[in-house]
DNA sequence: AGGGCATTCGATCGACCGATCGACGGACGG
DNA sequence: CCGTCCGTCGATCGGTCGATCGAATGCCCT
C-alpha cells in the first residue's frame, strides 16, 4: 500500500522501480529487458506477467510522471487567483517533484521521444498541457504588471527548464534541504519575472530582509 | 573549408553530420550504425572507414561539444574582469551555440552517460570545468554585491540549466531571431541574479530603457 | 484433500546489433 | 600503360535484442 519503495515490496512494485531507475539511469533504449528482470530480482519468463510490452512499461511510468505534475498544477491553478502566488506553488510543485521523484521525472522528461508515435502524441498532449499552465500564468502576471519579462514563451521556457534541471543534481543529503531549495528556486523564479521586491503578502512581514538588490 | 554543412562535403563530414542528427533525434543508444550509413548515403562496411567505432564517433562529436563551449568561456574569463560583464557574455555564448548548433549541444548535453567510464570521467571534467566558470564568475558577482542570490551553486546551475534548453526549441525559422533571444536571456539572467537594473555600463548611455518596461 | 489460479521458470524464437573481412574498382602517378 | 592505393561494397561473424510459450510451482479457498 504504500507508495514510497516499503522493502516488502510487491513484485509489481519491484519490477516499476527497477525499471524506473534503469531508464533514468541508463535511458529507455540502452536498457534491456533482461537487465530489468535482474534487477527486480526475476527472470525474464516472469518479467512478462507484469509488463505488457517494454514500451508499455515505459508508457505507464511516462502517464505517472506527467499526471502527477499536470493534475496538482491543475489544481493550483484553479485554486489560486494571484499570478505570482500562483507562479509560487508552481514552482514549489514542480522542484519538489522533480527532487523526489527525481528518476520518474527525468524519465518523464527525457524519454518522450522512445515512444512511439500514437503515444507520444499523447504524452506531448499532455506535457504541452502543463506548460500551458505556466504561460497562462506567466502572459496574466506580465498583464497585470505583475510580471515584467521580455517575452511571455521564452520567460516559460526557461523557467520549466531551470527548475526541471533539479532532477539531475539533487540527493536527499545533499548541502540543502529540499524546503531550502525550494525555496531559493521559488526566490530566483520570482526575480527572474522581475516581480517586484515588495510587497506580495499584503499583510506586512516586518522581518522580510532585502531580498535582493540593495537600492541605495 | 566551411563549416557549416555545404551541399559538395565530404563523405566524411556527411557521415559526422548524419550520426549528429541521429543521435540527436533518437539518442545514442537508439542510433543503430546502419542508419548512419544509410542517413549518410554510403553502407555499413564504407562507413567503418571513417568511424572507428561507435563509440569513437560519440566521443568525437562530445570532445567538439564541449570544447565549443570551454574554450571560448574561458576567453571570456581571462578577458573580462567585471562579473556582470563576464556573465553577459557567457550567457551569450551559451545561448548562441546551443541554438547555433544545437544538435551538438543536445548530443553533447544528454549522452555523457553513453560513454563508457574512462571516457565519461574525461567528459565530465571538461564540463566540470566550464560549469566552474560560470560557478566562480557568479560568486565573485555575489562577492562584489553585483549579484543577489540565495545560493551561488543553486543559481549556477538554474541558469546553465535555462540556457541549455535553447537547443530543444530553437529553430532559425522561428518567432525570434537568435539575437533577439540572445537579447532576453541575457536581460532574463540578470534578473535572476538580482542584478541591480541601473548601470553596467560606467559611460552612461541615456538611451538605456526601464530594462523590463511596459510595452505600450 | 483437492481444484483453481496466479506466479515463476527455462528454453527458444527470429530479428537486429556492432563489427570485420576480402574483393573489387577506379583515379592517379610513374 | 601499368601498379598502387584509397574508398566502396556485399557477405558474414557471434552476440544480444525483445518477446513467446508450455511446464512446473506455490498458494489460497473451499
Amino acid at each position: 500500500m504504500a507508495t514510497h519503495d516499503p522493502a516488502g515490496a510487491s513484485t509489481a512494485e519491484r519490477v516499476e522501480q527497477a525499471a524506473l531507475r534503469l531508464f533514468a539511469l541508463r535511458g529507455f533504449e540502452g536498457t534491456g529487458i533482461r537487465s530489468i528482470a535482474d534487477e527486480a530480482g526475476i527472470t525474464l519468463g516472469s518479467l512478462y506477467h507484469y509488463i505488457g510490452t517494454k514500451e508499455d512499461l515505459l508508457d505507464r511510468l511516462m502517464q505517472k510522471s506527467m499526471r502527477g505534475l499536470l493534475d496538482p498544477g491543475r489544481e493550483i491553478v484553479e485554486a489560486t487567483d494571484n499570478p505570482r502566488e500562483r507562479i509560487v506553488k508552481l514552482v514549489e510543485l514542480h522542484v519538489r517533484r522533480h527532487a523526489e521523484d527525481n528518476l520518474l521525472s527525468i524519465v518523464g522528461d527525457a524519454e518522450i521521444r522512445s515512444l512511439t508515435p500514437a503515444r507520444r502524441r499523447k504524452a506531448v498532449a499532455l506535457r504541452d498541457s502543463y506548460e500551458t499552465l505556466w504561460e497562462e500564468t506567466i502572459s496574466e502576471g506580465s498583464r497585470q504588471g505583475d510580471f515584467h519579462v521580455p517575452d511571455v514563451k521564452l520567460a516559460t521556457f526557461a523557467l520549466l527548464e531551470m527548475c526541471s534541471g533539479v532532477a539531475y543534481w539533487y540527493s536527499p543529503n545533499g548541502r540543502l534541504s529540499l524546503d531550502a531549495i525550494a525555496k531559493a528556486f521559488v526566490e530566483m523564479a520570482l526575480s527572474l519575472l522581475g516581480v517586484d521586491p515588495v510587497g506580495t503578502a499584503p499583510d506586512a512581514r516586518p522581518e522580510r530582509r532585502p531580498r535582493h538588490r540593495a537600492r541605495p
